[in-house]
DNA sequence: GTCTATAAGTTGATAGAC
DNA sequence: GTCTATCAACTTATAGAC
């Protein structure tokens, strides 16, 4: 979409994280360079800099729109503390293979180019993921203390669960044998048998 | 560690793949030049043109040499398939937790720069990566078949399992509250409630 | 807000001396 | 086998015209 000379305020900004976004996650940070993200969107590399102020930031601000999107997602949909803790196990789960599958670019770029991130920036994105972490881990006490999981270590198990659902990624296409919703299904129970949920 | 001119041949193909490995999984693949991974050597860049073609087929290497060690490594030590699936799936999950921490630069590389390699290139690791999760799949197809595990979808269940094993990574410390030889244990009851296996 | 042009530096890879 | 020197292409980011 080559565009002439003008105003075109429209949209763009959105348009470049949309671009960004896509090609980062596919090809990686350090491979995309600006001039290919501006001619995606159909502007040339220097109009990017009406939207970002380097191209650090750019993926930082991408980073960090995702994780602050999932974390108020969670709390927005999470059922109150107050319900039994299969419930709420069972709602995480559901949440997250969801998430991962409607956002998979995001999903990706948030825990693969962690090292690309400046120290300062590593930091702040690591805060808000062991925020989304604890997430879970409460709901594995909470079932222990109920006497209705038999978790030996909620930190690492908690990080065991999250790492065997972001797995879907790898392999789950819409085109695939299974259905998001069978997918869904199954990892929820997987879920439950960590857990060791009494039946 | 400064070189001066002359002919120093000793062992420097490995330290260039040392090197290579070490920092591509930090900084990864694209982040990294030919003059940092020859600095980082103690040779001028140039020389590594005497152990590489070019850079694509240093990465390519790297990950070809992990994956069939890793594949010779787990059939030298695999246990006979006529012994119960429960102790083939015992041994297979300590192999494998053990090789991802001893071998962590290589297990991050070989799953984390698959982009980055040509679609070639790309397919011949994809062959023995899916080698490896069929003799985990081969397991569960046994455990079911005896009637000791519970397994709905084999498959994807192998995946679950590698996904949740892996995850270790991304946590884990020697230095840690938790020793290799307790995570070991740890994740051993995880993947053995996975295939719900009948105690 | 976007363009063009450009600065200043880095990149992968090669050629030829030693 | 390693060095130095070099090339052509590419990089991020900025300046100033429109």
């Amino acid at each position: 979409m080559a565009r002439t000379q003008g105003s075109h305020s429209d949209i763009t900004g959105p348009r470049v994280r949309d671009a960004a976004l896509r090609l980062f996650a596919r090809h990686g940070y350090a491979s995309v360079s600006m001039r290919q993200i501006a001619n995606d969107v159909g502007v040339q590399a220097g109009a990017l800099y009406n939207y970002t102020p380097d191209k650090q930031t750019l993926l930082f601000d991408l980073m960090h729109m995702h994780m602050t999107s999932l974390l108020s997602a969670w709390r927005a949909q999470a059922p109150d503390k107050k319900i039994p803790a299969i419930k709420r196990l069972e709602s995480f789960a559901r949440f997250h293979i969801r998430i991962n599958t409607q956002r998979a670019d995001a999903v990706f770029l948030a825990y693969m180019e962690l090292r690309n991130l400046t120290s300062e920036n590593f930091e702040h994105i690591g805060r808000l993921r062991r925020e989304y972490e604890n997430e879970l881990e409460d709901i594995m006490h909470q079932g222990n203390e109920a006497g209705v999981f038999a978790v030996d270590e909620p930190r690492i198990s908690a990080m065991a669960v999250i790492a065997m659902l972001n797995g879907v990624n790898v392999w789950f296409r819409e085109s695939g044998r299974l259905s998001l919703d069978a997918v869904e299904e199954h990892h929820l129970k997987l879920v439950q048998r960590v857990v060791a949920l009494k039946p």
